[in-house]
Order: structure tokens, then C-alpha cells, then sequence
DNA sequence: AGCGGGATTTTCT
DNA sequence: GAAAATCCCGCTT
């Protein structure tokens, strides 16, 4: 049936909150907007935060790595939804999707900056920066939560690395704009993010 | 506060 | 060989 979740769990409940998933990335992006990452670290160290901004991609779109088809770097986008996608990019830095669906279809929500919950003073041992410079853009997020291509394909339902759907998120505030970074398809409006969040990384537009 | 350039290597043409 | 879903530093205003 739902073999891209808890495949081997009992708590159906949360794998029920990650159904939304499996819709359009324009449309899952506002819904993981208040949503939580939870990384443990392999020394066991907890790290949290807030998803306060999000940018949607699929392959109808130039933009999208899948636009192009499948390929080596690409075939996460493809699989199924729930899964991290994580690429590299100039010669650098680390940034990281949450695929979403229908399987076959290459589409993700590129995570741009989230709030710390906890577990701060260990992210600041990897960004060498404090406060909102801890998580306020894509590669940063990646620095401060220890996600690298390690990562890439792992199923958010587990750890070390979770993604999860609070009851109560908040769905006021969403601001949509055009997105950040790209040199095409410059007109679609597919971020969206907290308006007056201090994590997001740039505001207005 | 805002702009311009450099870093650095993977990925696909 | 060129571009890249970025970040950081230094310089100017």
C-alpha cells in the first residue's frame, strides 16, 4: 500500500500527517511551512527547528533539476514522496528538498530557511554565526542541521532525520512571492514563507 | 545597507 | 567548458 512510510512502524498516526505529501509541490510548499525537521546527530545530539520558508519545484518548470528528465543526480526527485533530496552546488554548499509527489513525477519543496528550536549552540559550532545567520538560506540549513549527500534519499518518516506535521501549524501569514536565485521562470510564484519571520532569508519581493 | 566579486567542484552539454 | 535552486567578504555610499 503506503510503502513510502513507516514501512515498518505502528504509529500510523504520524504517517497520516505526511499524506500531504503526495500532492503538487506548489501546494505542499505552504503546508511545510510550520512544519518541523528533527536531526540526531550521530553523537546523539538533538537538533530541531521550524520550517519558516519554502520554494516549490516540478518538472514542467525550467528552473526544476527534474525539467530536464531523470538523471544520476535527479532520480530522488522522481521517487517517492517523503524522501530528502539533497544536491550540491557551487562547488560548496549543501541544499535539501522534501520530495513530493506522485511518484514518477521529478518534483520537491527546496527548504530556504527555518526557525532553531533547539540545539542551537551546536549548529553555531558548524556555521561560526549566531542567531537568525544560523539557518536563514538553503546552504545554511544544510550546514547547521549536518545534511550532506549522505542524506540524500532517506526517508523523513525516521531518523536521523524526521520531518514532522504539528497539529496545530500555523497557516496564517503565508507570504507567496516569486523565487529566489534562479535564472529562469523568474515569474512563477512559488516561495512562500512567514511574513516577519527574522529566519527568513530575504523578505518581500 | 547595498553592491560586486571570488570561492570551488559537480553535473551535464 | 559553462553554469550552478549560495554564501561570505570587502568596499562604497
Amino acid at each position: 500500500m503506503n510503502e513510502s512510510f513507516g514501512s515498518n512502524s505502528a504509529d500510523t498516526a504520524e504517517d497520516d500527517t505526511l499524506a500531504f505529501l503526495y500532492g503538487p509541490s506548489s501546494e505542499v510548499a505552504p503546508r511545510l511551512l510550520g512544519c518541523i525537521f528533527e536531526r540526531t546527530l550521530d553523537n546523539g545530539i538533538i537538533l530541531s527547528g521550524k520550517i519558516v520558508e519554502t520554494e516549490a519545484y516540478d518538472q514542467t518548470d525550467t528552473a526544476s533539476h527534474s525539467y530536464k528528465g531523470k538523471t544520476p543526480r535527479t532520480e530522488v526527485m522522481f521517487g517517492p514522496p517523503g524522501h530528502l533530496y539533497v544536491y550540491f552546488t557551487y562547488g560548496m554548499h549543501y541544499c535539501c528538498n522534501v520530495v513530493t509527489g506522485p511518484v514518477g513525477y521529478g518534483a520537491a519543496v527546496l527548504i530556504r530557511a527555518i526557525e532553531p528550536l533547539q540545539g542551537e549552540k551546536d549548529m553555531e559550532l558548524r556555521r561560526t554565526r549566531h542567531g537568525r545567520e544560523l539557518t536563514n538560506g538553503p546552504a545554511k540549513v544544510c550546514q547547521a542541521f549536518a545534511i550532506n549527500s549522505q542524506l540524500n534519499g532517506h526517508d523523513l518518516s525516521a531518523a536521523p532525520l524526521k520531518l514532522i506535521a504539528p497539529a496545530d501549524r500555523d497557516t496564517a501569514n503565508i507570504v507567496q512571492t516569486t523565487r529566489i536565485g534562479i535564472s529562469t521562470a523568474k515569474d512563477i510564484p512559488w516561495r512562500f514563507y512567514y511574513r516577519n519571520n527574522p529566519y527568513v532569508s530575504k523578505p518581500s519581493n
